[in-house]
DNA sequence: GATGAATGAGTTTTCATTCAT
DNA sequence: GATGAATGAAAACTCATTCAT
């Protein structure tokens, strides 16, 4: 966070590798991993090959760079809306917002996100995928744990194992983001999950 | 679907395209579209590689033949299912049962379903995406107006846009699936999903 | 060696593998195994680059088949003129006249032949260091069972290790056929060698 | 060789040339030419690459520079050993002694030496193998000259060409310190080296 | 003068597609 | 019609060399 006292030269090259994954997450997120070379991101980086490599040690590494750091920045939004907000219900709240805000705001990130946790990805080798879904489950029982809570001070009722009420919870919001990413002026994401979430709360809040 | 009265050289065709098709399913669902080579398919199907192009006319079309058939007969059974049982509750069982018996007899299809409706697919350059999009929300029109009439017919409170509802269910039924993909023993399904359903009938139903 | 019945396929194949390396011979021989790219090779052979892997695994591959070929080539011939000629010192005899033909005839084979055996390789990340040097010492040992044998017979006197007989006679060959690689006017290398060989047999045979 | 008047700057100056020298006749040793990178040497040398090239305009003016610094160094010590020792019997004795010295003390030159002499060199475009064999040929002719005087004082029988004589001499005492290196217990250089020249010399010499 | 980040030409290798047999 | 050898464009990656700081 504090790069303020970096010298100059460590300051630069945070800037090109920022450069590099930021075009990476461009080209990425629209036409997917197999279908962008690394000459193409070079180029549209504006920096030669062997830059990227300097950086990177190679293709599949920057890709994971990539997915990493878009996957703990996500999470940590996440986590902070959860851990700021008051009592159980407005944790959810809060969570539900985050996530839209979020997403909203990065678009690329959404479908390079879904594309690796939703879809099967066969973009990496090994470990990423393990990688990533360590941080996803552990946010889901992060999640699961204020659902427990909830339950234990009589907020909700306990018709559901937490766990799966986050999981539903989490495969409601993508679908309605998804929705939204289709077609944002008539899918409004907030107000479909706030309805659906009536369902929920209606049962499950206890008043 | 009659093929019994074709003449033998048609119905000799037909079985070579589909051991092709389903040669190309295992590979695909397991290895993803761009770590399989049309050699590889070739060989395991015991075919030429020139054959292959006399069936397709290039590997995407070969993948699109696939997710296309794959997605009507996946589709066409989850139709019947909702046109077979009795009333609108029925009917909504009915599918949530044809779905889950479908994957659990066909996991490969399942991988190659989510990669193409869940994640962003990259793997076709163009129009796969929206003809598949086609049938998947040509099916959630048909189950939204199965909502539609339960609760013209006071069956379902209505508490939200139909169309939404069936959003909603689509999504639960794919997340339990996915769990259930993952652990079998620890995450059963049908249980699951009914469980969860419960909330939204206890809600939706009427009586 | 019989290859009148292969089909013709067959042939035809070998035929290509034969220019492929016939070409890469000539090249490597001349430039250097890291001097040489695989472009190169298969232009001067009139081929696609996708064809040379058709037939050799990648670029060390296709250069550990030349060197194995031309060195088991080399000392079938050498073994052959120790089998046929009749007592010791004909055998002798037949060894330096035989690797002189072969040499003169072959002249692209001796520059790669020493590039491998006595200058220190280092082409090769493995195994082909050992396994030429396993042929190559296979045949010192022939040849000093050669010389054992002599001895025993009494036509040689043991003035040294039969070993290191072969070693020097091996050694001094090589020098007169680089000498004759030269200026092959001025150094012929047969009459060199013969009367090197007469300090030796006057010494070494017994009459 | 008296760099002892040099100024200051001047002295920095040759000992990081010789730094940059002795790590690079390491690295070329071990790895040969085309496996090294400017970018090892100047890590290990603990220079920067730029440095490099203030000493030496390229690679290739690099490692020229080394085996003529090495061959130069070589065939110092071998002429004096020549000029030092009395007659010319104690003067080829005196030459097998340091050449044997030389190659113990400094194997990793052997490697390089017998790269570039022996087996076809490849490694430099053109110019070093002339002037390297201009070095070489220098020093063969200066042995040669001492067995030619040895014949004209009748120490040995004129049975050959006194060059090639020289030729015989130097080739079997590089086979004879390559063998050494291989298993320096098993192959004593100089005894073995002594008993072939026995054959020579019981020949050669007159008394 | 020294540094080492940046460059990009050049290398090996893969694989979808064609087409002579 | 079927075959699979041949093709070559395009990809990932390396490393000698330059030059701004």
């Amino acid at each position: 966070m504090e790069n303020i006292k970096l010298p100059r030269r460590e300051r630069e090259k945070l800037r090109q590798r920022r450069e590099i994954l930021d075009t990476a997450l461009d080209l990425f997120s629209v036409k997917g991993y197999h279908n962008v070379s690394m000459h193409e991101i070079a180029e549209k980086a504006e920096f030669a090959i062997g830059t990227l490599y300097r950086f990177f040690e190679n293709k599949e590494a920057l890709y994971k760079a990539l997915i990493m750091e878009q996957s703990e920045k996500f999470h940590r939004v996440l986590n902070e809306a959860i851990d700021i907000s008051g009592n159980e219900v407005e944790k959810i709240h809060g969570y539900i917002k985050a996530k839209g805000r979020m997403f909203m705001k990065n678009t690329s990130m959404i479908r390079l996100y879904f594309a690796e946790t939703r879809g099967a990805s066969f973009n990496i080798k090994a470990g990423l995928d393990a990688d990533i879904r360590k941080i996803y489950d552990g946010f889901l029982h992060k999640l699961a744990a204020v659902f427990e809570a909830g339950i234990k001070k009589k907020r909700f009722k306990k018709i559901l194992d937490p766990y799966y009420l986050t999981v539903a919870l989490d495969s409601l919001t993508n679908a309605f983001l998804f929705l939204w990413l289709e077609d944002p002026k008539r899918h409004p994401y907030l107000k479909n999950v706030e309805a659906i979430m009536e369902i929920f709360f209606n049962n499950v809040r206890i008043a």
